[in-house]
DNA sequence: AACTTCTATATCAGTATGATATATATCTTG
DNA sequence: CAAGATATATATCATACTGATATAGAAGTT
């Protein structure tokens, strides 16, 4: 998906900062979606000059300056065609959950070219960050300030969203525990 | 994953050509990871000048010629630390499964500014694809010729990490089924 | 006979990442 | 309470990967 309309969607719910599509992004969210600053600042440049958002720059006390984007007329009905007319292709994206980079699993395939014990252990670290990973998922209290932040995450959408990640990293635990002998021993 | 350990590793298993690297890399193992030409080709020259494989051109009849490159000595040793060496890196990559660009949860996460018909159908679509990724996974015959693809595939290790993803495949099916309502109508 | 798919290599513009730099505020811990 | 770590905030850039495109013969299909 264009950063672009990434950057359009999340500012659809609220006028806000780079730094905050960044932290919408992480968290909770994690799991489904990332962008680098060196992605994010660039496309709201890029927006900015087709007058698809406008800014407004805070100079905050002795803080940097919080440049703080809001969406436009005109940024709105971009964003809806854009995702109107993009939906099609990530259908058929990726994988169950989508285009997957699993470095993860290479390392498993790759598994047998590595000591036995050190496989134990990789296996062991990885369950542990499988149940960090759902714990973030699943909480439900507030984080950070900025509502825009919660809105995506409390919508049907984030929680639909939220809770396939949670069923999904579930399986893979179980799936782990129970055949991981197969790796090694 | 370094695209230069892939190769390797890959290799690891026997001769072959950048073709066939990059057919390892779909079919049921593309759940997993994949690359581009454009990324292999270059590993593959970068090897060679390091020695850590060797190429045989096989100038065919009047085909273009095939290039057939084997692992080296060196190239063993260095893939066996590279992995040691990088496994760390790899257990808290990306999420369940990995390190995700889920375009379809983006697409999914902003529905609420498509129409309820048009939700409904990329769900249905989706659904269609998942069961399609699911047989292609499960699929146990044989494919092509090479058998460095499907040694991999069949190895303890490409049983597992299939298994894994057909149970991930399954769960996210099953969720969607379930959940889908809350999106639409 | 025409068309499509497969085998096979290669390049490149466009885009994203991860690291790094800069600067202040706030929170934590011994 | 001082030191150190983490959070807020923007920005840049070398390196790397993708997706598209080009080329070309073989093999299979209709």
């Amino acid at each position: 998906m264009q950063t672009d309309t990434i950057c359009l969607g999340i500012l659809r719910g609220g006028p806000t900062t780079g730094y905050v599509i960044k932290s919408v992004l992480e968290g909770p969210l994690n799991q489904i979606y990332n962008l680098s600053f060196g992605s994010i600042y660039p496309a709201l440049s890029k927006l900015t000059k087709e007058k698809l958002v406008t800014v407004k720059q805070h100079a905050q006390d002795k803080k940097p300056d919080k440049k703080v984007y809001t969406i436009t007329k005109k940024g709105i009905s971009y964003f809806e065609e854009a995702l109107l007319a993009e939906a099609g292709n990530y259908v058929r994206s990726g994988n169950y959950g989508d285009q997957i980079k699993s470095e993860y699993g290479m390392l498993l395939l790759f598994s047998k070219y590595l000591p036995g014990e050190h496989v134990k252990l990789i296996l062991d670290e990885r369950l542990l960050f499988a149940q960090q990973q759902l714990k973030l998922i699943t909480y439900d209290g507030p984080i950070a300030k900025d509502s825009n932040l919660n809105a995506l995450r409390s919508s049907a959408q984030g929680k639909f969203m939220r809770g396939l990640m949670a069923e999904v990293i579930k399986t893979a635990i179980n799936y782990i525990e129970k055949n991981r002998k197969k790796l090694h021993d």
